[in-house]
DNA sequence: ATTATCTATAGATCTATAGATAATGC
DNA sequence: ATTATCTATAGATCTATAGATAATGC
């Protein structure tokens, strides 16, 4: 047994850890306190002399796990020739579908998020915000529509990862995978007529 | 009471046709048989004479969801002067997005369908086959390269509509999926200048 | 007589609490 | 003395079962 507060902070930050890591892998009512703090190398009745509730845990582990990733994509880019392919690459990849546990808590939370309160919805629009504001930044950034492009990127590549998960690690599932990666790294989704108008008019 | 044998298949039916909507809503743990069988207007005391435990409605109230969802998609198309726009206008839109619980099972159980047996992973891979032979048929036939295209625009409606919930209704939200609603109708998510050798090397 | 549904409950699991234990730190 | 963690358990909830009830259908 440790008891100095550095041993408190250590295990706070072990188990939100932790459950940040089993969140993203079965959602965020599956795992049980008792089995968090087990993860933790803790027993479960010490837990709540670090959190008020689940609840409370769950909030800190949704933001862990937004934050946790975004630190990954920004050493991703950085120094890569083409930046916008480094960034698809790690995002769109079998090894992002098959480990959800260190992956994008955007795709692995979307469902969730509804459920939960009000940290955990800001925690996850925040972590959109980032992605977006980072995607406008590796598109080319004379064109007028990159917002609407960052959002069209963001939602392929979202989209290609959370289906792949559906289908497994098959064929099919690595197939959706590469095209969508190619149709990003190729700037397929780029208008083919540059719109020069600026923002259209919502329907 | 009623105890003929239809009774018994229009109950079956009914808790089905329920759970298909709660899962939808809350992903596939949250709603207990107790729940389910009151949405049906039963008791839980019956629910085994229908199944044979909770897994067993689970698997055929995915299989319901995902086929549910696909007859709406066929009456969408039929007639319209642009079948993939009305498509699109269908699945892109902040009706579906505030209302998982009638929309599509490819997106709503994206995060589920791993945790799940075979023949719930079986039915949402067959939904995703259907999704993509529909939109093959929707784009442009004499294209080489239809199903990466099939497979780019599939990843970027679930993963507008995905995004979009975890959002909420807000018009950050709103904007993401008239963006991606868009850019599908305008056919931006073709290859700018047309691939002609047909599927490409994967890197 | 058969059976679809209901009432009641057993057994397991989960959140949260209470009190004991064994370190830290003034 | 304080406090981080542990053991033990209360109370709630959930799946599944058993036996009772009240219709159907030969």
């Amino acid at each position: 047994m440790g008891h100095s507060k550095d041993d408190k902070a250590e295990s706070h930050e072990r188990i939100v850890s932790v459950a940040a890591e089993r969140i993203r892998e079965s959602g965020t009512e599956s795992p049980g306190v008792a089995e968090i703090m087990r993860a933790a190398g803790l027993t479960h009745g010490g837990f709540y002399k670090h959190f008020t509730n689940r609840e409370e845990l769950i909030n800190e582990a949704v933001e862990h796990a937004m934050r946790e990733n975004e630190t990954d994509a920004a050493q991703v880019v950085s120094g890569a020739d083409d930046p916008l392919a480094a960034f698809a690459d790690w995002y769109v990849s079998t090894a992002h579908r098959d480990d959800p546990a260190h992956g994008c808590g955007v795709a692995a939370l979307c469902t969730d998020v509804p459920h939960l309160g009000r940290p955990a919805q800001e925690s996850y629009r925040a972590q959109v915000e980032r992605y977006l504001a980072r995607l406008q930044g590796l598109l080319a950034s004379d064109d007028p529509d990159v917002r609407s492009r960052a959002n069209v990127t963001l939602s392929a590549m979202v989209g290609a990862v959370m289906i792949a998960r559906g289908l497994g690690a098959t064929d099919r599932s690595d197939e959706l995978l590469r095209d969508v990666l190619e149709a990003i790294q190729e700037r397929r989704l780029l208008p083919p007529g540059r719109h020069v108008d600026g923002r259209r008019e919502p329907k």
